[in-house]
Parts: structure tokens; sequence; C-alpha cells
DNA sequence: TAATACCCTATTTACTTGGTAGGGTATGCA
DNA sequence: TGCATACCCTACCAAGTAAATAGGGTATTA
């Protein structure tokens, strides 16, 4: 299931991407706009900020803005910063590997071959979704 | 994430459909073969039982033994049992919809639509693959 | 220098997961 | 008939996570 940290994410970035300029957007504006939280979005931002996907500038006039172009942004960065693991299972994640403890044999588990295949359609999609695919909406 | 209960219970549904003949299996000789602590294994049993997937025999000789074949077992019948929701999100989900109360507008909501085609990708890999694709690892 | 707005840590509440415990009940066989 | 087997059912618990809240600190700019 997908977090609300995500999905607000993911709305907060669609948001910013939307703007016409570069210049530096509130957070309490992106809040009041897509009704999250104050306190609990400029927990997510912070994280974006931290992992290279926004920046921000203190002080009055200022707040959040894209680091790079919308179409530059792909959804599998943003997927793994906010939500982690693209993967069903840790057996199959690219970048969250982990062994599962009951399983001797990877290769012979059902529940393995078949989370893979959905990771892989997962990934193609986020792969070839970026932030300016979403503003079409 | 996919959890425990799932992952065990396609297991076990594996083993079932590995058996040459429909005698019943004991929860003890599938737990100790897999790997998955007895008791929680007879309540994800028992979940299959009652969304007829599986059916059981009492006492002695007794166990637990597929009510179709393998291959008339689809994925999405499992998975909708044990996880539940197929969909990352509700809003976008067949069997489980329920609307977000921050959104006004689906189809305007990125997170929504691109939901939504996650959601087409893994319900077509799980329609498309049976208990017998999956003995087949 | 004061207002703005980001920055950071800690805490709370509710919920879910995974597992445990213990006994009840139906069945088959000697 | 009686006993062992093995499913059936309810309740409980520990640990972890999600979502939100609180409160104050710091940098910037007008």
């Amino acid at each position: 299931m997908l977090s609300k940290k995500t999905k607000y994410g993911i709305k907060a970035l669609t948001y910013l991407a939307r703007q016409e300029n570069k210049t530096p957007v509130a957070i309490a504006t992106i809040s009041k706009s897509e009704n999250i939280s104050l306190k609990f979005l400029e927990s997510i931002l912070l994280t974006l900020r931290k992992n290279e996907i926004l920046a921000s500038k203190k002080g009055k006039g200022g707040g959040y803005y894209l680091l790079k172009e919308p179409s530059e942004i792909q959804m599998t960065a943003v997927m793994r910063v906010l939500e982690g693991p693209i993967s069903m299972i840790p057996c199959v994640s690219l970048n969250f590997y982990e062994k599962c403890k009951d399983c001797p044999d990877e290769n012979a588990c059902a529940v393995h071959n078949l989370m893979e295949q959905v990771r892989d359609n997962t990934l193609k999609i986020f792969r070839n979704t970026t932030l300016s695919d979403l503003c079409k909406c």
C-alpha cells in the first residue's frame, strides 16, 4: 500500500512542476492547496531536499523549488526516496535487496519468481514516467 | 510490501499443487517443509478454506487439499483473499474502492492516474498466472 | 531588527503484523 | 468404545510503523 507520505510527496512535486517560473513556493501554500497537514508536508519536503530532488530558500519570500526540469525527474527516484523499495518483497529488490530467512533457494521459490515479474513491470512504468508526464492529467 | 501471510500462503498452495494425488496434507507437514510457524500457517490455511480455495478433512489422516485444479486457480483470487487490494491505493481499487478524503477530483490527480497504470499491469500478471504456472519454477 | 519561513528533534496515538497460547471438536482406527 | 490425530476457533501480546503534532532553532530578507 502506498503511504500518505509518498502520495503527498508526489502531489507536492506536481504542484511545484506546474509553476510557471521557478520562484520558491512556501510549504503553507502547497499545504493549503493540496489539503496536506502542514507539519507532515514539511518533513516530506525536507526528505526530498536531502535527496536532491528539491532545493529550498530560507527567509522571507523563501520556499521550495525543483532542482531539475520536471521531464528529468523519474518516478523511480521519487518512489525510492519516499516509499523505499519498489519491489513487493526484499528478495527481488534491486536497491534494497535482502535474503529471505525461510527460503533455501531463491530460484526455486514461486513467490520470488512471481514478484520479480511484478517488479519488472512496475519498474518499467516508473522509469518511463517523469514529473512532466504527471502534470498532463 | 507483501505480507508474510501472503508469502506463506502462496508457498503452501504451491506445495499442495505439487502433490501427485489429492490426498490431504497435514499442516505440520507443510509447516516443516516450508519453514513456516505452525500456528501462523494454520490461520492462513483456514482463511484459504473459508474463501473456497482450499478444503480440509478432519481427524486422523486429515489435512488440507486444493478444491480446484492448479491451472484453475488465478493469482488474483489468492492475492485478494490473503493480501487484500491489489492496487497500491484504494482510489484505484476494483474490489476495495475508497475515495480519498483530500482529493476533490480523482481524474485530475496525478497519483491516481499513475497508480491506475501500475494496477493494470500488476493485475494483468496476476490474472495470467495460475498456481500451475508457479509450480514450474 | 523584526517578520518570515525553512530546519530539526521528540513525542504521541492508532493500527498492523507476526506470532503464541490454549483449548474445542470432528474423524478414523483399533 | 476410546484414544490419538489434526483441524477449528478465540484471545492475546510484543514490536514496529504510519501519520500527525508540538515546539523551538536558525537563516534570510525587507
